[in-house]
DNA sequence: TATATCCTTACGGCATTCCGTAATACAAAA
DNA sequence: TTTTGTATTACGGAATGCCGTAAGGATATA
């Protein structure tokens, strides 16, 4: 089994949580951090040390507070540490459930696991702590079918910009000046209404409003 | 200190991060259900046993799933619980922050403590039990307004039913004939807009997508 | 080079929303 | 009963959104 862990989460009950599961694991030496640079300095010293973490666990979203942070959110902590440490295994512990995301994490960083937080959560964080010890991929059910299939609605980044910018109250001719400003392209009140209307028919909405609420209920936003 | 404690949350971790709190706080007795029901029928069982609990923590939101459940949400189970077993104390945990809704519930159930999930969540709940004990009713700093000032907008039913269907992606025609057939009053066209425009003040919004986006976010609907 | 295809932009008509003003209905107070 | 205040409804003009059609531009394929 592992001999040294790392959880990063912000949630203090949560950690508590999984640091619980981990000790009936039977591992050794398990650390706990509540801020990303917290996770990465620890990280740096254990390496420096000669005695480096062999897992991560960590979540994806850390709330903001009074103390400042160079790293906002698990996914730039991920990102530090595939790059400055290839070997180490990390473990998203997350809560989010969308298909596209987890699909990005895997192929952009090649995380070792992604365990939704569930009912069960910690039943399968076991699972894919142990799949992971035999260097085998771990995806929890609810989002294994990212690896498989194809089921999702293409949904990119620009699609994401265009219904924050709505739901943030600007109008149509405001969100071109908007993509105008910040060099995205189309940008043509034209072409914002047009991939409006495509996202209506894509999410089955009535109007602007229902399309808003509808991606907030879907966490898109 | 209390001798005998109940944790009602469905998610698991949290729930063993609030054992492991409260195995430290020296608790005897201590118990968990994932479940509402399950929390209903220990309660019952302990009562009818002669050893009846004396504080239950709980969770607000339970998420649904294969087992069919009577009791759907954390605030139906304390509106039972505080029926029918008026000197059970009882601890909301939880990531709600809205103080509406702590408000209503001390008004309606008469809660001991409210408790929010964030960095320090633990401290507050270990915090909370403390004063409890002590007969003291306690809020976690975040929602401590909740008693003092009233700076709530009064948002009533009406409203929500009707930020509702926009949501739903009805035009403000359509709205005004369901007030109609559902014997709403205000109904016609020019009430609808009338109100809405009332919301979109309230909420310092742009336009109608704004406002559902704001009361989407605050956890109104 | 020509042709096809896709993406972006432009325009116009119609519907809905936005917003101010005013008339009507209802209920409490004089 | 009359008065007064409030809530509901009605209406009209301006702005915005919705939707189809079509022109212009870039890239790929033959």
């Amino acid at each position: 089994m592992f001999k040294k862990v790392l959880i990063a989460e912000d949630m203090q009950d949560i950690n508590k949580g999984v640091h619980t599961t981990l000790c009936e694991l039977g591992i050794q030496e398990i650390h706990e951090v509540q801020y990303c640079d917290d996770a990465l300095l620890k990280i740096k010293k254990a390496q420096a040390d000669g005695a480096p973490f062999e897992l991560v666990i960590t979540d994806l979203s850390f709330k903001s507070d009074w103390r400042e942070q160079n790293i906002q959110s698990g996914e730039d902590l991920i990102s530090v540490l595939k790059k400055e440490f290839p070997n180490l295994k990390i473990i998203v512990y997350s809560i989010e459930v969308r298909i596209q995301k987890v699909r990005s994490m895997i192929s952009n960083y090649n995380i070792n696991g992604y365990v939704c937080k569930t009912r069960r959560g910690l039943l399968e964080l076991t699972k894919a702590i142990a799949a992971i010890y035999k260097n085998k991929q771990y995806l929890s059910p609810e989002v294994s079918q990212a690896l498989s299939t194809k089921n999702t609605l293409e949904i990119d980044d620009y699609d994401i910009l265009l219904l924050t910018q709505l739901s943030k109250g600007l109008s149509q001719e405001e969100i071109s000046q908007y993509m105008k400003e910040n060099q995205k392209t189309p940008s043509s009140l034209s072409s914002i209404e047009k991939r409006l209307n495509k996202l209506r028919i894509d999410f089955k909405a009535n109007n602007a409003i229902h399309l808003v609420a509808t991606v907030k209920d879907l966490g898109l936003i």
